[in-house]
DNA sequence: ATTAGCACTCTCGAATGATGAGTGCTAGAT
DNA sequence: ATCTAGCACTCATCATTCGAGAGTGCTAAT
């Protein structure tokens, strides 16, 4: 629909105002060495262009800013995909070097790299526990009224909860009963637990176990807290350094946002898998109506979903964003493939 | 040092300023009803309260705002406990009904609380797992390469981390291994983990078990990983909307301290025991130097003390704060006992 | 089709001046 | 001896004005 000429006025404006945060005047542009037109000429353009909808202007003698539809024309079709500069990419190198054992941390990690490198706010969304499958079922008695259970998955996650013991029951029986369970819910998806517990396993267990029901409780208790995801967030204080956050109002009110972290779980939980470009009020969350978020997933075990994403200004360096998201979430699928081939 | 009509004075002039953010004028004070003095006579008094260094003056002809000293003055000699206003009372009460099994969780929500009803940030400390004593150890198999390793202490704290295993040893002489060590090392301190394996049980392990060292190095690396404090954040985003936070240069100080976990955790960490006020200079980050800190410790059986803060500008509502953070460690400490008799 | 030229618009920053809150001092009242 | 009324003075704040500069849109010439 647009032409040459309108493009790469299109990408010069929105690549000069993602680096300067000024209103983009046809001058600044006439003076580019791959420009060969005269600022009129680039002034009729950007009117057709502001006409179209791809530019705006915040007031009559600025110069154009890029609307949400020109960043997604600008994100859709005008960005190729470029290389790590030598600094960054050593850096990344650095720290894929060094040797680290925990899925939560390697990913917390990812994502301190990634606000670091790019100053903008990165986050994790860890995997949902409910999609791995049990390698272990633990009961640690504490006390006389409390014991720990633990679940151990086999992507090696490691959930634990406080439980209260049922009285009048002796605790060889209950070393009994976590026995069987583990000899039968093993290799079984947590998400499957009730049902599998109550269809398959229920009768056998009667037979097992005397008070079944208060042991069953007791599990209960384990399964049933809804699994809160594990929201990681990282780099927010360098929104603070944005020019379109200087106003502290407007500041306050993505912090705020940054706290709800149940409200942004859910958000990033519904994102589809790959990767994903979230343009001002694309977002669903109307306080990020002035931001940009970009996610990834990955996986491990070819289950069990979590996401990083970076959140930034609506004018995100979304080139060199992409490169790093796209070098990083490769790196991190083949180190986790290594771990659990 | 000061005369009764002095303290009355700088404790209205503290008082004023606290709610306000304004340097405070003599007239303002004179119309409190408590206060039987014309603005000249107030004046005076002022005027020889700012040579004592209780008050400064941002510039000639502005109103008075207290100094660090004045602070310090006020919090040591001019604060009397209260009571808790019935709206906070009620909701903390609320939350106290609350059956929570988690140690972590219930400190969190604490934190929440207390930001919440004060507009400030709040944080916790947990406690330094490494007092807390050995309740069970437990060596999980994820696959051929790794395993997870799970220690539960008497407070109920599950530390996990994920190992390599070392090749060429079989498995059941890993169990025995890790059989052994419970019976050995249940009871021990965390902290001592090491010297007491390696003064007490290091000759007996060797006729155990073949290959002993390999297998030392496996639990070296569950020991080794330095205890990271765990920090938990509360109520950041308040912070920016206390009016000496407008600006946001220093709003980003903070909110960069505020990410630095590991040095704000080393810095709670050397608070002493019980109720700490720390008031502007008086920390020791720089980065605080315009704000408050009061702390408060926390144990659980007697030892492994956590810490619980809240962080404000130095025009904080000490009073109702402390109130509040009295009243919660009193509840917190109480449950805590019950829990753990 | 492109561009030079020009009048016009609008923001931004500096300069100015009025306003008002607050002080310090002095002299008089209690 | 202590307090207070009165007054001159200081200084931040706010609104206003004004010029500069950047940028546009239009027209006419290339």
């Amino acid at each position: 629909m647009l032409t040459e000429r309108q493009r790469l006025i299109l990408n010069a404006i929105v690549n000069d105002y993602i680096l300067s945060a000024e209103p983009v005047g046809s001058r600044s542009i006439s003076k580019r060495p791959e420009m060969k037109y005269s600022p009129a000429t680039i002034r009729n353009e950007m009117s057709d262009l502001e006409e179209m909808g791809y530019l705006e202007q915040p007031h009559t003698s600025a110069g154009r800013i890029p609307s949400h539809k020109g960043y997604r024309y600008f994100v859709d079709h005008l960005i190729r995909p470029g290389r790590l500069n030598q600094d960054v990419l050593r850096k990344v190198k650095n720290f894929f070097a060094k040797k680290i054992y925990e899925t939560e941390e390697i990913v917390q990690q990812v994502a301190n790299i990634l606000s670091d490198l790019t100053r903008y706010t990165s986050f994790v969304l860890e995997p949902e526990i409910y999609n791995a499958t049990l390698k272990h079922l633990q009961l640690v008695p504490l006390n006389d009224e409390t014991a720990v259970a633990i679940i151990v998955t086999n992507t090696g996650h490691v959930e634990n909860r406080t439980v209260s013991i049922p009285k009048n029951i002796p605790m060889n029986e209950i070393e009994r009963f976590v026995n069987f369970l583990n000899a039968k819910l093993v290799g079984v998806p947590l998400m499957h637990f009730r049902s599998t517990l109550y269809n398959e396993i229920d009768n056998e267990l009667s037979r097992h176990v005397k008070q079944y029901q208060e042991l069953i409780n007791l599990l209960e208790q384990v399964i049933n807290k809804e699994h809160e995801d594990k929201l990681y967030i990282s780099g927010a204080a360098n929104m603070l350094a944005q020019p379109e956050f200087q106003d502290v109002e407007k500041a306050k009110v993505l912090f705020d946002l940054f706290e709800e972290t149940k409200t942004i779980a859910k958000v990033f939980a519904s994102q589809e898998e790959g990767l994903q470009i979230r343009i001002g009020r694309e977002n669903v969350l109307e306080e990020m109506s002035q931001c940009s978020l970009i996610t990834v997933t990955y996986s491990i075990e070819g289950q069990s979903l979590g996401t990083i994403g970076i959140i930034g200004p609506t004018r995100m360096e979304y080139g060199k964003v992409l490169d790093l998201m796209d070098y990083l979430s490769k790196d991190l699928a083949l180190i986790f493939s290594r771990w659990y081939k």
